[in-house]
DNA sequence: TTGTAGGCGTTATCAA
DNA sequence: TTGATAACGCCTACAA
C-alpha cells in the first residue's frame, strides 16, 4: 500500500530512473541491477502507479461506455463486445449508464474529458446529434445504434430497414397476406427503420399497406399484451393472421396475452420479433426473429475507437455488420380458411 | 482538449492558484477575478485534470467492479446497483468481467490496484478465500455473492438455505411430498445452500429425502432441459409432482422440455425457480419463484465499501438482506390421483 | 486577497 | 550502463 519508485530505488541502491527502466523493460540495464531492482519490487510488492505515468504519457488507456441501462441486456451484451476488445488492447472501460437523459448523458460526457478518458463510447443517445458533434472535438466519440447524418461522426449502425424485410418476407412466403407491425416508441429513429423495412417489404410483393393493422408499442413487454387486447377489438374477419414486432420483448408480451386468451402461437397466430434477445431462445415456443448483433457492434465500436486512437493500427471491423433471420418456432405456413 | 490550468492563469492574468481557488470554492477569490477566471474557463472550455487531482489527494474515485460475465442478467443487475450508489457519492466504476477465471481475476485486481482505485467489488470470486485475504490487506475490497468464512473479508452474502426452503415450503402447503430437486453446479456453495434449504425443510415437515428425486444440473438453461428427459426416465408411479430448481434458468429448460413432450405446468408438474431474474415474469406461464435481489445486493456492497473508505459516512445498508418468495403462475395444488 | 515554492509518482532528456 | 533534472497538471502550506 502506497509503495513507489523511490522506496524501490533505495532498497535496490540505485536511482529512480533505473527502476523505471526495469519496469518498463526499456534502456540499458545491467542484468545484475535489473535482478536487484526485481527483488526490491518482489519484496515490497510494488506496483507502479498508472495514474502518475498516464499524467506524463497523455494516455489514460481509459475508455468510458455510456449505455441507457446496463441492466438492460442489449445493452449489456454490446458492454461484453466492447470489454472483450478493450481489454485485448489494454484499455479499461468505465461503465456509467445514462437512463435516457440528456443532462446525465452530459455528465458522464464532461467526467470523462476530466478522468482524461482516451475516447467515449455512446449508446443510443438522447443527445442531439449537433451537441454530439461538438463533444466531438474535445474527445474521440463513437455513437453506437443511433443513425447520424454527420459524416464528421464516428458511428457504428446497422440500417435496420433490411433486417425488418427479412421477418416480413419470411411470412409473406409462408402465404401471410394480413400482416400486423407492432411498433416501437414513436419518433425514434429505430422504430422508424424498422417500420418501413415492414412497409417497403409488403409494397414489394403487392401486398397492400394497411393503417389499421399497425399497433402502436414502445418497445415494452406491457406494450405487447396491450398490443394484443388491440387485436381482439379488431372484427374476426379482419383480424391479422401474422405478427411482426419491432422487438422481441413485446413480441414476448403479445405471445403471453394471447395464451392467456387461449389462442396458439403458431397455430392461431405467426409471431416474428426483433433484436434475438437472449430470452427468445428461451421462451415457450421459442421465438423466430431478427437479430441485431449487439456483442459484435461493441466489438466494431471499440476497434473503431481504437483506430482512431492510433492511427497507426488498422484493427479490422470485419465485414459491414447486418441484421439476420433467425428461424425458430413461432411461425407456420397460413392454412386455407 | 488539453487546456489546462496554466493556460486558463495566463489567459486571466492570474497565478495559478487563483485559478486553482476558483475551481475548487476554496480560500478566498475576489468576485472580479472570479469572474475573470470563470470568464476564460468558459472561453477555452477548460476542465480540471482529475487524475493530475488524484495524485495529490490520493483519492481516485475509482471503484472496480469484477464480475464473472457483465452480459449476464444477475451481474448486469448487481451493477447496476452498485452504479447507482457510486455514481450518488461521485464514484466511478470500471467494470471487468473475469469469467471464471482465477489468473484473470488476479489480473484485474492487480490492475486495480496501479490505477489507484480506492477499492474493488468482487462477485462470486473463483479466488481462494486465502488470496482474497491477501489481497484485501492491500486495497479494500468487498467480496459478493461467495460465501466467506473470515470476518476480516467484507461481505454481502444471503445465506439461501431459508430461501431455498421457502419454495418448498410452497409446495409443501400445496400438498406436494414427491419433490424434485435440480441442483446447481456441484460444489458451489450457492448450489449446496439452496440444496440444503430442500432437504431441511422436507425433513421438517417429515417428507423423507430421495436421492432419486435429486437430479443434476449446472444452473443452466441446457441442464434443465436434460433434467426433464431425466424425469422421463422415471416410473409413473415415481416421479415428483413438483420440481424446485436451484436457478430459473434451469427451471425454464426444464419447461420448455416438458412443453415439447405435450406435458403441462402447472397442470402436470409444478415449477419453482430460484433468482427472479427478470425473464421470470416474462416467461409463459409466469415463473413462481425466489428472488435473490441483486440489485439491492449491488447497492449493499457498494455501500459497505464507501463506509470502510471513509469511516466518517455511515451509509445505512437498510436491513439484512434476504430472499423472497415470488408466487406466480407455475405451481398449482396437488390433485388426488 | 493573491502568489511562490514544493511535491504527488512517474518518465523524457540529457549528461556522465 | 547509470543518474540528475525537469517536466506532466494540480494542490497544500506558507508568505506577501
Amino acid at each position: 500500500m502506497g509503495t513507489t519508485i523511490k522506496d524501490i530505488a533505495e532498497k535496490a541502491q540505485v536511482s529512480i530512473m533505473t527502476v523505471s527502466r526495469v519496469m518498463n523493460n526499456s534502456g540499458y540495464v545491467a542484468e545484475a541491477t535489473r535482478e536487484k531492482v526485481m527483488k526490491a519490487v518482489q519484496e515490497l510488492n510494488y506496483q507502479p502507479n498508472l495514474l502518475a505515468r498516464s499524467l506524463i504519457n497523455r494516455k489514460s488507456s481509459f475508455v468510458y461506455v455510456i449505455v441507457p441501462d446496463i441492466s438492460n441486456p442489449f445493452y449489456a451484451d454490446l458492454t461484453k463486445g466492447v470489454e472483450s476488445v478493450a481489454h485485448q488492447e489494454g484499455y479499461h472501460i468505465i461503465l456509467s449508464s445514462a437512463y435516457w437523459n440528456v443532462a446525465m448523458e452530459c455528465g458522464h460526457i464532461e467526467a470523462a474529458r476530466g478522468r482524461m478518458a482516451e475516447g467515449i463510447i455512446l449508446v443510443l443517445p438522447k443527445l442531439p446529434e449537433k451537441e454530439i458533434l461538438a463533444y466531438s472535438r474535445n474527445i474521440p466519440l463513437v455513437v453506437v445504434d443511433k443513425h447520424i447524418v454527420s459524416p464528421r461522426i464516428a458511428n457504428i449502425y446497422i440500417e435496420q430497414d433490411h433486417g425488418a424485410g427479412l421477418g416480413v418476407e419470411h411470412l409473406i412466403a409462408l402465404g401471410h397476406r394480413r400482416i400486423a407491425f407492432l411498433s416501437g416508441t414513436k419518433n425514434i429513429y429505430n422504430s422508424q427503420a424498422r417500420f418501413r423495412g415492414y412497409r417497403t417489404t409488403l409494397e414489394k410483393h403487392d401486398i397492400p399497406f394497411d393503417q389499421k393493422l399497425v399497433f402502436p408499442g414502445d418497445f415494452s413487454f406491457v406494450s405487447g399484451t396491450a398490443a394484443f387486447e388491440h387485436f381482439l377489438t379488431l372484427p374476426q374477419t379482419r383480424r391479422p393472421t401474422a405478427l411482426f414486432a419491432a422487438s422481441d420483448l413485446m413480441a414476448l408480451g403479445f405471445m403471453r396475452s394471447a395464451y392467456q386468451h387461449h389462442f396458439r402461437v403458431p397455430d392461431d397466430i405467426s409471431v416474428v420479433g426483433f433484436d434475438d434477445i437472449s430470452l427468445a431462445s428461451i421462451t415457450n415456443p421459442p421465438l423466430t426473429t431478427v437479430r441485431h448483433p449487439y456483442i459484435e457492434m461493441g466489438r466494431d465500436a471499440m476497434k473503431l475507437l481504437l483506430n482512431k486512437l492510433d492511427p497507426e493500427k488498422h484493427l479490422s471491423t470485419g465485414d459491414k455488420l447486418f441484421n439476420t433471420f433467425v428461424e425458430r418456432e413461432t411461425t407456420k405456413p397460413l392454412t386455407a380458411g
